[in-house]
DNA sequence: CTGTTATCTGAACACATGTTCAGAACCAAG
DNA sequence: CTTGGTTCTGAACATGTGTTCAGATAACAG
């Protein structure tokens, strides 16, 4: 019969990964306990156990999360012409890790951190992804739309320079997130030389 | 039992730093104890507290070191036009990062690790060092040379892109540095504008 | 109400943590 | 060889770690 029996699982169980989520990016993953994280969500460290193997599955989870959501949120390119493609993708990089700074600060903070099996894994979700700007950098090229000497290293500076967003970027500061969106906008057209 | 050594402050001390910065770069400061870097020393935990007061020190003085080298090595800049001096800033942070990457992964990553008090004294450093570039940008955009809309993005983006160098470049791929700066140069050069 | 079952507590386990310190081991000078 | 000072060991301290589990607790079905 359907499930519904005594309790709380389905309240407990997104607080848990919140709670992880939230320390996580605040504190690293190491310098985090479950004793913590429990304390977080009011239960004890034992409870944690009902939603998560260990500790080590408890971040992989938050960070394959975070990887699917971006690789499924990514809009398609097959259609527009390059120069539009290029632009949708940087202004969905920019505000796709504006909405989740905690789960992008883990994203790069913490690979260290996962073992050999999950490393792996979330490597080649973020290759996955590396690739999709990639392409796009290879059609433009095709097509003469821009000039870039270098696929590869040309998708390894865009990523860098908008991620570097979250490093600083705040929705209290002078700037907007739009005309913050605009000037890398500019400056990556520039970069790969469209004019 | 077999000891190892008599006086050896002189060997050992920077042994310390050294264990450290690569114990810290490699599995993170909180993740590395006192005796893991012990024993990459060849000695007992007890002992490195002849060389630091405690394990927060050893951090905040391979950050400090480190930025304080950078500062020392940055380029002078009243000189030449601006052109070349953002040239000559460009090319110096991509050798200088790739010279020391454990000191820079370090600087970027344990920042959370830091206590209130010293934080403060690294992020300074490293805000004297954006206000260097920050200072080139400015100069070139009141001579007309480039145009950059706002100088403290630009200068945000370039620093990204090109520390972001570090995540992915290695002596043995297919590139050598010098094609790498050459081509970050461009892309720089090119973002902000300048003919 | 009773019976069932998911959820949680609280204690325990075995081991790791940063740090301290008395005393041993060592080196160099006299 | 003796003396003096530096460097290191080995054990200890108090506390924290991830994880397990028997049993208490709560929520539902009948």
């Amino acid at each position: 019969m359907a499930r519904t029996a005594g309790s709380h699982s389905g309240i407990t169980g997104p607080k848990v990964r919140q709670a992880a989520l939230e320390l996580f990016a605040k504190h690293g993953y190491a310098a985090v306990s479950m004793r913590q994280i429990a304390s977080e969500v009011g239960v004890q460290a034992g409870a944690l156990y009902n939603y998560t193997p260990d500790k080590q599955s408890l971040l992989f989870d938050l960070m394959q999360s975070h990887m699917t959501e971006l690789m499924a949120a990514l809009p398609d390119n097959t259609a527009d012409d390059p120069l539009q493609t290029l632009e949708h993708f940087v202004r969905f990089h920019m505000s796709f890790h504006h909405d989740r700074p905690e789960a992008v600060f883990i994203a790069y903070m913490e690979l260290r951190n996962l073992n050999e099996q999950n490393f792996a894994m979330i490597e080649e979700m973020r290759r996955a992804y590396e690739d999709r700007l990639q392409g796009i950098l290879i059609a433009g090229q095709a097509n003469g739309v821009w000039d870039v000497k270098d696929a590869k290293i040309a998708t390894f500076a865009v990523i860098a320079m908008l991620t570097g967003v979250n490093t600083w970027f705040r929705s209290a500061g002078r700037l907007s997130l739009a005309e913050v969106q605009d000037q890398y906008w500019e400056m990556v057209r520039k970069a790969v030389g469209a004019d």
